[in-house]
DNA sequence: GTCTATACTACGATAGAC
DNA sequence: GTCTATCGTAGTATAGAC
């Protein structure tokens, strides 16, 4: 199917150049048609940069651990909201690792710089669901009831994957790799559910502190 | 100086448009000059483009916390180490909290997804000593010799506040707020810097148990 | 629906006046 | 050194054939 084809490129092109820095040309030819059935289909440049992140906000979806998430934030059990958020987080990097990740991943990050209506409907999706659910195991696994805080340290956790692609380059320099080999992402996978169990731990001694 | 206006607007353009976004015209016209003087002191777009990495790669340096730094390496006292990282930490927050920030973080996050030689010339400056001097730090704090171990923390670390540009859009979402003020930024600083303590105790407990 | 033609705009580079 | 004028190229959009 050429719309099929166009969005699966878009998002890749989008996500490598950015919404000027990609040619419609381009995209149409790797799609294998002409340029003007972009207009056709999606009314021009703009029209299927919203479909590709549309396209890309139902990618993200996760239908599996959504379910071991919402069990777990339900049942007020810290320790099960512990292991969902664990899951989540390593879910996450396994997707990160896959290679058609680049594109989404890449798409998402770029439109958070100058932000237009399509981070907005990426966010209406499974990774607005995603954040808030994190947040609400953070705060059933740590008891920690203050909002802020909660949120305040999903994104440190969220931080600590996403660099993966938001700084790919420095990652790289940093490891002195040119690729990160899947013996390293294990070891980087420990690091950071390592890293979360601390900061929950410490959550709750912060909690208990102050009472 | 003409050549000084060019620089600081094509890193603001570039950060935030990206290398083909970005247009001379549009440069040249900010800094009130013809387009034809980028042509004439920097060759041509992408003269002006990597003149503008080296000028960014200069804006990262912060010869203050450096001696610190290197002075808390050089003892080997875990408890200067420690507190050397916090306070890298914190004035990296601190200053990607400036205004002029936008224009040399973003652009280095951008140059990151389609690495050129305008990252190698970055990296080669105060980034990459930063990098390193992180690292030791890690080691020194945490008794651990393995490179990777510190190497791979030292990413999950640096991740948790380059979020808040890489990912602005997604922190603004999650906390609920348009703009990240002083207020929510101390807490965030807070949260961090909690966070890297019970990471660095975590990694001393992790040798403990391996020996 | 899809393609070919073409119109129109904006870009980067360059030449030449001053 | 700095500006104006111009060229060639590449982009998007559109009209019309099939």
């Amino acid at each position: 199917m050429v719309q099929q084809r166009l969005l699966d490129i878009a998002v890749e092109v989008f996500g490598q150049n950015g919404l000027e820095g990609a040619s419609t040309r381009a995209i149409a030819k790797a799609a294998g048609t002409a340029m003007s059935s972009i207009t056709y289909h999606y009314g021009g440049k703009e029209g299927l940069y919203l479909a590709a992140a549309d396209y890309v906000a139902r990618q993200i979806g996760d239908s599996d651990s959504q379910e071991v998430r919402d069990a777990a934030i339900a049942s007020g059990d810290p320790a099960r909201a512990r292991e969902a958020i664990r899951q989540l987080v390593v879910r996450f990097i396994d997707r990160l690792q896959n290679e058609h990740s680049n594109g989404w991943a890449l798409f998402i990050i770029r439109e958070q710089m100058n932000p237009t209506e399509a981070f907005e409907r990426i966010y209406a999706g499974p990774m607005g669901e995603n954040s808030r659910a994190l947040v609400e195991l953070i705060r059933v696994a740590t008891g920690v009831e203050d909002y802020r805080v909660a949120r305040l340290a999903a994104i440190t956790i969220f931080g600590q994957v996403l660099i993966l692609k938001a700084a790919r380059g420095t990652c790289h320099k940093v490891l002195g790799t040119e690729t990160l080999g899947p013996d390293i992402l294990a070891d980087f996978t420990r690091r950071v559910t390592a890293n979360i169990d601390a900061i929950l731990d410490r959550m709750i001694s912060e909690r208990q502190e102050q009472a």
